[in-house]
DNA sequence: ATTTATGTTAATTCTATGTTAAAAAATATT
DNA sequence: AATATTTTTTAACATAGAATTAACATAAAT
C-alpha cells in the first residue's frame, strides 16, 4: 500500500491509474489532515508526497514524519515541479529517498518507486516482507535474487517480475492478460503468448523448482502453494 | 446481472442481444441519470460503461463511482470508439478493469466479461464471493481449484465451468441448451450429449463428492442444495 | 415389454500450451 | 559512435491434453 498526498486532481488520476494498472495500491489524499488522520490507522510502504500542498508545506510534513520514531524511516518520493521548487529542497531537505520532477513519465515513476522499496527493505529489519519461498525456491526481493536448494539463480528482470508476481499471489491463478498489464504495463501491446515464452525459461533455469509454477489450462498460470 | 450504460441504439441491441444469448442478464441504460436511479435498487455485478452519453461524460461517472465506498469495486468495463479516445483515457481515468474498443466482437466481449468477473472476484475481500461449499465439495473460483474432503481434484477447463455453474446455482435445473449457450457459447453448434459425457467426467472426478449432481430425467441437471 | 432418456466408453478431432530458433530491441562495451 | 552482448519478442512447429462424437449399455417410464 502506497499512499499519495497530492491536492492536484490530474496528477492524482495519473498516478493511481498507473500505479493500480501495475498492482500497486495506491490511497489518494487531498490534504494533510486527511493524510495525518490515516497514518495513524494504517502505515504506507511508501508516501508520494507534493511539495506544493493546501494547510502545509510537503518539506514541513517530511520534517515532521523525520521527528517521530514511527516514521522516521517511511520511504518518502517527493514530487516537485520542475525547475522552481528544486532548488528550494536542496535548502530544507530532511531527507526524502527520491524526487521525481513533474511532469513524470509512468515507467519512470513505477521504477523509481520500485527501486526506493527495494532500498528500504535492506535497510530495515523486516526480513519478512522481502523473502518469499515456495518448495525449494526462494526468492529475495531486495537481492533480486532468487535461489534453489541453495543455488543462486540468474533471471532477467521480466522473468523475476513475472515468478515473483506469482510468488506472492501463491495458488491465485493469473491468466495472461492480467499478468501484461501487472508486469509490462497498460501500454504493452503485443502477443499475449510472450508469457509463455517467459514461463517456459523460468522453467528451466529453475530447474527442479520449475515446478512449482503450475498451468492451468484455458485460463493462465499460478504458483502451488 | 450487468448494467449496460450506452446511448448508441444499435450497439445496444447489440450487447444485449449477444449477452442474453450468452446466458447473461442485462438491463440497459440510455442516460446516466437512470443509471444512478436503477444503481440504488440493485448493484450490477459489472458495468458497461460507454465514454460518449448525453448528460454526462463516462469517465466522469466513472469517477463517482470510484469516490463512493459501495461502488468502489465495482467491476467496469469502458467502451471506447477505436483510437480517437484512448489517449484521453489514460490521462484521466481513475481506473476501469477493462477497455474494449468499438467495434468489438461479441466473444472478445464475452470473455473480456468473464475475466474482469473472475479478477474481481479475487481482490474483493469477501471470501464468501469466491468460494462456493456443497456437501464434501469446495470450489474456489480464484484458485481455480476444487477440492473434496479436502483433497484437491483436478478439473479441466469445460468441467470446472460447468460445476461452478451449477454450485453457484444449486437447486436451479438446468436444461443441456442453456448450459451449453451459458458455458459453450451461443454459437456453439454440436450435440447437446457433450454435456452428458462432461457431467460423466466431473462425477467421476469427485469421487464421493460427485452425488452432489442430480439428474432430473426429462430436464437436466442440478446440483443438490 | 417396449420405448426413451441417460450412463459409459473409447476413438477421433481439435486446441492450448510447450518448445525452439531467429529477429528485434535494449544494454553494455570498446 | 560503432560493435558486441544480453534480453525480449515474435513466429513457426510439435505435442500433450481436452473436447467431441458416436456407438453401445443400462435404467427409468409408459
Amino acid at each position: 500500500m502506497i499512499y499519495l498526498l497530492e491536492d492536484d486532481i490530474s496528477i492524482q488520476k495519473f498516478v493511481s491509474y498507473a500505479l493500480v494498472n501495475s498492482g500497486i495500491e495506491v490511497k489518494v489524499f487531498d490534504t494533510p489532515s486527511e493524510f495525518y488522520k490515516a497514518m495513524n490507522e494504517e502505515m504506507p510502504e511508501l508516501l508520494l508526497l507534493d511539495i506544493m500542498l493546501p494547510e502545509e508545506d510537503g518539506i514541513s510534513i517530511l520534517n515532521k514524519l523525520r521527528e517521530r520514531e514511527e516514521t522516521k524511516k517511511l520511504p518518502v518520493i517527493m514530487l516537485t515541479a520542475k525547475g522552481t521548487e528544486y532548488d528550494r529542497i536542496i535548502g530544507l531537505d530532511a531527507g526524502a529517498d527520491d524526487y521525481v520532477a513533474k511532469p513524470f513519465s509512468v515507467m519512470e515513476l513505477i521504477s523509481r518507486i520500485k527501486a526506493v522499496i527495494r532500498r528500504s527493505e535492506m535497510t530495515g529489519t523486516k526480513k519478512s516482507e522481502s523473502e518469499y519461498t515456495v518448495g525449494d525456491v526462494t526468492l529475495c526481493t531486495v537481492k533480486h535474487m532468487v535461489k534453489v536448494k541453495g543455488e543462486e539463480i540468474r533471471l532477467t528482470y521480466k522473468e523475476f517480475e513475472l515468478l515473483s508476481l506469482l510468488m506472492k499471489n501463491k495458488e491465485k491463478v493469473f491468466d495472461r492478460d492480467e499478468l501484461l498489464v501487472k508486469i509490462w504495463g497498460y501500454d504493452f501491446d503485443g502477443e499475449n503468448r510472450t508469457v509463455d515464452v517467459h514461463i517456459r525459461t523460468l522453467r528451466s533455469k529453475l530447474k527442479e523448482g520449475g515446478s512449482i509454477i503450475e498451468t492451468v489450462r484455458g485460463v493462465g498460470y499460478k504458483v502451488k502453494g
